[in-house]
DNA sequence: CAAATTTGTTCGTCAAGCCTAACATTTGAG
DNA sequence: CTCAAATGTTAGGCTTGACGAACAAATTTG
């Protein structure tokens, strides 16, 4: 059996490979229906259904009530997805002026419509980029995903020096914020003090030297380095 | 009543639109039901069905077996798409290094996908085109299209010295015989001779000098305007 | 550990696009 | 100017991706 081209899933097949796969990158806990139901703003009835066409195309591996794992075929597929939509993102930001946070909407769209061969080209313009403007890393054209590190700022211990090894993209109203304060990867930081019931996080930056108050779902949303 | 942004069309109904418009840009006789669906790739039954829905959404007129005309609203909506086409088609080939062969599959798909900001975008790193890479004329962000100019090869008279305007995308092949043959947009022949039963029309090329025979589809496929 | 709540699944329905087959209208050739 | 061929339309079905309602399983909690 041939490994179908990326092209002949259907547009919602490539959103739930690719949803699967992200939601595993940063943390292992699996992704129920409920929540890929949410993020694709669809009901989880239509997820169920659709979870059971791509077991049926052996993308994915679920029985009822089971839990939803790729298999190696559905995992490539979400992976060239992934790869998609990050070096669209890194395109729109060098080549066409676009800010980090208006980014991610328009390559959502994209990813689906993009050939083989523009990805091939904006990549050999980009000149082969690793990361894309929020930090995530590239897959490579061969379908290896370059592993990502790094832990939550929420996380990390207090004290530590750190950088900034990506921020999600999904709220770009957030990455406004970041922008303004300044934040952004590779930005290098020290974790002052974490305030459980405030739920807020402290760090001190430089250049200026400033401390800055981030509250959870900020906190969240940064991924960090030891440095 | 407000006029729907372009994105709200479905995909074939942009496509229709397009089509509809193209037809008409550089012959005025009306396209019919049977053409529309064989330049679609669907049955004729499809398209019928799919123009009454157009029409019941005031963007063409059309009554039952009679002839199918753009409405203002149609018109704006096919303009725009049109605009899209050919802004793709350029970009492609001035950034990323596309050959004008490739382009025209490529902004096909593209163009549905494509948010109105990264139209805006593309026009400006291009510095506001107004020719895409066949000679086609890149209507205005305000939908006035630039009317062409120019007529068939196939119908110049023998002996006149022109310039080639445009050259129909609609067949990659052809576009790369005419790279071999050093025929593009801007490249000035003169007539030779029409020889009518062979079909064959023959023009002179200078630098080098030679002269080229063209058949009947090569010389319908460009546009000419006298020099 | 049993009941209540949450989560997941199945089933019937709908709209969009497409198809084929049957039918209607127009056209154009003799 | 008639009738056959070409063209266009309608009707009925299929597939995909969505929905809600009803039901099933699993998890949480008292």
């Amino acid at each position: 059996m041939d490994v179908m081209p990326v092209s002949d899933l259907s547009h919602a097949a490539q959103d739930y490979l690719k949803l699967i796969w992200s939601a595993t990158e940063w943390s292992p806990a699996p992704i129920t229906v409920s929540v890929m139901a949410e993020r694709l703003g669809v009901r989880p009835s239509t997820v169920s259904d659709g979870i059971k066409k791509l077991a049926g195309q052996g993308l994915v591996t679920h029985a009822p009530y089971g839990s939803i794992e790729l298999t190696d075929a559905g995992r490539a597929h979400a992976v060239a997805m992934v790869r998609r939509h990050r070096l669209l993102e890194t395109f729109l930001v060098d080549v066409l002026g676009y800010s980090w946070d208006e980014v991610h909407d328009e390559a959502e769209v994209l990813e689906h419509a993009v050939s083989d061969t523009l990805i091939d080209r904006m990549d050999r313009k980009l000149g082969h980029p690793t990361r894309d403007p929020h930090g995530d890393p590239i897959p490579g054209a061969d379908g290896r995903p370059s592993m990502p590190k790094g832990t939550q700022l929420s996380a990390a211990a207090a004290g530590n020096t750190v950088a900034i090894t990506r921020i999600s993209d999904a709220d770009p109203q957030m990455l406004r914020y970041f922008t303004e304060l300044g934040l952004a990867p590779d930005t290098r930081l020290t974790v002052t003090e974490h305030r459980p019931y405030a739920d807020v996080t402290t760090v001190r930056v430089h250049e200026p030297e400033r401390d800055i108050d981030l509250g959870a779902s900020a906190s969240d949303a940064i991924w960090v380095v030891a440095v």
